[in-house]
DNA sequence: TGTATTGGTTCATTATATAAACCTATGGTT
DNA sequence: AACCATAGGTTTATATAATGAACCAATACA
């Protein structure tokens, strides 16, 4: 493995609940020589994406990262797009709502929203998404390229009882996807959590997928047919801001599967 | 150098105005050899910091940056407190506005806001500011600590017949920023743009600095007055949101500075 | 058809990364 | 006050990973 992947792994390891990491925090963490660590936070924080708290001398995401944001976003606008869409989606189902882009590498969290509703809700902290352990990666895998399915082959992790293990059974579950339009996944990454997701779109290609993360004691028949329908319209409405069309036989799916009163 | 530098280093060649960059344009413009271009491209794509265009193979920037600069954000807000006072700034004085974040290693240009009301305007594209040469980087020094200096001392390129160029004619600068709480640059940095800027304040520190940048030939005394009270008006604003204290000496100077409608 | 350019790969050579041990400062305990 | 644990950071021989010239395949232009 390369010295800079080496280096940048170290950025995965910040999250909303843990935004700022010390030196010897860092090295527990990565379970790497703390002298290495350390060559390798200070050169990260030489390019300015990490900086150091000046009281603490804890290591923070650095200014450089806004920067960098900020030029992706006006070249590309992705996160606008989410701005009005995905906190209505969890106010509409009452759960939480999430939606992740897709690169060559897989699944990367871009946003989530809380439904304020309940106490008892999904909270997320992965800032990738395993391809055939979520919603999300199905969703991706049965309207993404061919060479995702085999990034996802490459490694199954079993989360849960229910992860897909075997090819055939993740193979299973795309297809079922690819038929309803929206990709279901039952606890199969985190336990109490059933997961829905419908694929993004820009204008090339597939951008991404929105889901919806449900505490799975909640899920009825009625919350999820809710759920389902919410989640399409979430999904055209990203879709349509981010300058994507939505392929006929999707259009299709989700037509036959939202009822005709949600047909574009 | 360290190799984990080098690949970061490639970040600082996107802009606004070159967004997409391919294999053969990096090699040229980091001047390395090809494979190694190729290869630390490789390694930031993987890590999300880059992505590939889908159809023309050039690198953008990644996903995984949307989320690291949201996460900052989130824990330690910044553009937020921007997003009022930077476009009124811009309209108030008719000329560009930007604010730049101040990290162990110097300034990074956080965002910029141009007037609409002239054609002829500056326009940025820096997104390092240098100590020595610019507004903001005298701004930075005046009211920053001492190794600051030492670290503008070390490099001072001069970029225009008026850069300082010795170690007496910059502290000179910066004592006369110190004095009037503004910084000003004469065309120091580029030809045809004369500086103000003010400095930022958070909760511990100076943060950064908050700028104007004027077409040399429109700055009147008139003109100057208008930006001086706008600048320390937008500097009041920002290091409030930042939950910055302006330190007692400087808010004397501003009094002093724009006369006492504007105290606080 | 020929030529220039693109993105990407190979492999011997060489430079850089690594990790154990060490240093210094600080905060809390006895 | 002495003690211990932990923090951030540094040193140096050793080992691993980075480098770049040459090469390949594909596309674009003329």
């Amino acid at each position: 493995m390369s010295t800079i992947a080496k280096a940048m792994e170290l950025l995965d390891f910040f999250s909303l609940d843990r935004p700022e990491i010390g030196l010897s925090d860092f090295h527990r963490l990565a379970r790497r020589d703390k002298a290495t660590t350390f060559r390798h936070l200070s050169a990260l924080e030489s390019a300015g994406l990490l900086e150091q708290n000046p009281t603490t001398r804890a290591y923070r995401i650095g200014p450089a990262v806004l920067r960098l944001a900020h030029m992706r976003e006006v070249t590309l606008p992705r996160r606008a797009g989410l701005r009005v869409a995905l906190p209505r989606l969890a106010e509409a189902t009452g759960e939480t709502a999430h939606a992740s882009l897709l690169d060559a590498t897989g699944l990367t969290t871009l946003a989530h929203h809380e439904a304020p509703q309940y106490s008892a809700r999904v909270v997320l902290h992965e800032p990738r998404l395993p391809l055939h352990a979520t919603a999300s990666g199905i969703a991706a895998l049965a309207f993404g390229g061919g060479d995702l399915m085999a990034r996802a082959l490459a490694a199954m992790p079993a989360y849960t009882e229910t992860t897909a293990r075997s090819p055939e059974e993740l193979a299973a579950a795309v297809a079922r996807a690819r038929a309803a339009g929206i990709a279901m996944s039952d606890q199969t990454f985190e336990t109490g959590v059933t997961g829905f997701a419908a694929p993004l779109f820009d204008s090339s290609s597939i951008a991404g997928a929105v889901a919806v993360a449900a505490v799975s004691s909640r899920v009825t028949p009625e919350l999820q047919t809710i759920i389902l329908t919410e989640l399409i319209k979430a999904a055209r409405t990203i879709s349509a801001n981010w300058g994507g069309t939505i392929p006929p036989a999707l259009a299709a799916a989700w037509a036959a599967q939202a009822g005709p009163e949600t047909a574009p």
